[in-house]
DNA sequence: AACGACCCCAACCGCCGTTAA
DNA sequence: GTTAACGGCGGTTGGGGTCGT
């Protein structure tokens, strides 16, 4: 994997500097000297960083290679069930928009964050045989994947809650309370007990803002048990909340743009419960999709 | 064991916005 | 005002790994 190739597109090289850079995987050698570089001078100037450090590569797959896989922090390895559902709230409403989705991951990149919905969200909708961003997909993740993985998270904060409060007595004073998505503090109150997963995958619609007054017994059902989730999180939660634009994206409709959200029930919850019970940090999960799977939750519908 | 199909992810590509000369 | 350099972002791809036959 040596082979030496051009690159025109980077900027600021000549013929015979392009023509001798690398691309392709990075070698220990170029990760230690990159990241050395990095530790004396900083980040920036990813072009003369390059030149300077003697890095045949382009400033841009320097950066790039610093920001996804050498930076301090960065995470790897599978999301958890909080980032699954981060992932798949902020993308409700945000779209495509990766960096702005890994910002509230703590050590994710938004490479990863777009690798995980391309291989794993976008997979499940080939299986269902609908585009990702039909409103039918949406209503399967927000009525069967979400709740779940709220469940999940609320299942292994209560097992961790009971190992912590078996051992109390040697329980450290809590840190102060972190930015609500960076908090990765589970739930331990009845919140995602109450998030009942629906019931039909049948349904056409299981948004709040869809469910009318004609709605079938099903959305009827999808209704009566998403509600009484939100309000009792105390997120402000409405029927009216959101609706899906046509790029597959939500877009609040009234009040705060978090009001009522995914990630605002799981970020409240773990305020909430802060102060009251041992909780887990993000890098205690661990969990692949394998905990839970859309496929699983398929033939549970459908059976 | 060999082969092909499929999956996953690191890295590349191209475009756009910003900034400085 | 123009332009080149650069950084950032989202889309795409290629190759290694895994799984099934």
């Amino acid at each position: 994997m040596e082979a030496m190739c051009g690159w025109p597109s980077s900027a600021s090289v000549s013929e015979d500097e392009a023509a001798e850079l690398r691309r392709g995987p990075w070698t220990v050698d170029e990760d230690a000297l990159l990241a050395g570089y990095v530790a004396g001078h900083g980040e920036g100037r990813w072009n003369e960083l390059a030149r300077a450090a003697g890095l045949r590569r382009t400033g841009k797959s320097c950066r790039l290679r610093w920001l996804n896989y050498l930076r301090p922090g960065v995470r790897r390895g599978d999301f958890t069930a909080r980032e699954q559902l981060l992932i798949l709230d902020l993308h409700f409403r945000w779209g495509n928009r990766w960096s702005k989705i890994a910002g509230h991951l703590p050590g994710r990149t938004d490479n990863e964050v777009k690798n995980y919905w391309r291989t794993r969200v976008q997979k499940h909708a080939k299986q269902l045989g609908c585009d990702v961003g039909s409103r039918r997909f949406q209503d399967v993740m927000r009525c069967l994947w979400m709740p779940r993985l709220l469940e999940r998270i609320y299942a292994e904060s209560a097992a961790t809650a009971a190992v912590d409060v078996s051992h109390s007595s040697a329980s450290p004073p809590h840190a102060p309370a972190q930015p609500a998505y960076q908090n990765d503090a589970a739930p331990v109150n009845d919140y995602a007990r109450r998030a009942e997963p629906c019931r039909s995958p049948n349904t056409s619609c299981v948004t709040g803002s869809s469910l009318s007054s004609e709605a079938s017994p099903d959305a009827q059902f999808l209704k009566s048990n998403s509600r009484p989730t939100m309000a009792s999180a105390g997120a402000g939660w409405s029927t009216e909340h959101c609706q899906y634009d046509s790029t597959g994206a939500t877009s609040a409709t009234s009040g705060d743009m978090f009001d009522g959200s995914w990630s605002e029930l799981l970020a409240r919850a773990s305020n909430d419960d802060a102060d009251s019970a041992g909780l887990p940090d993000f890098g205690l999960g661990g969990n692949g999709d394998n905990f839970w799977s859309l496929d699983d939750i398929w033939l549970q519908q459908l059976c």
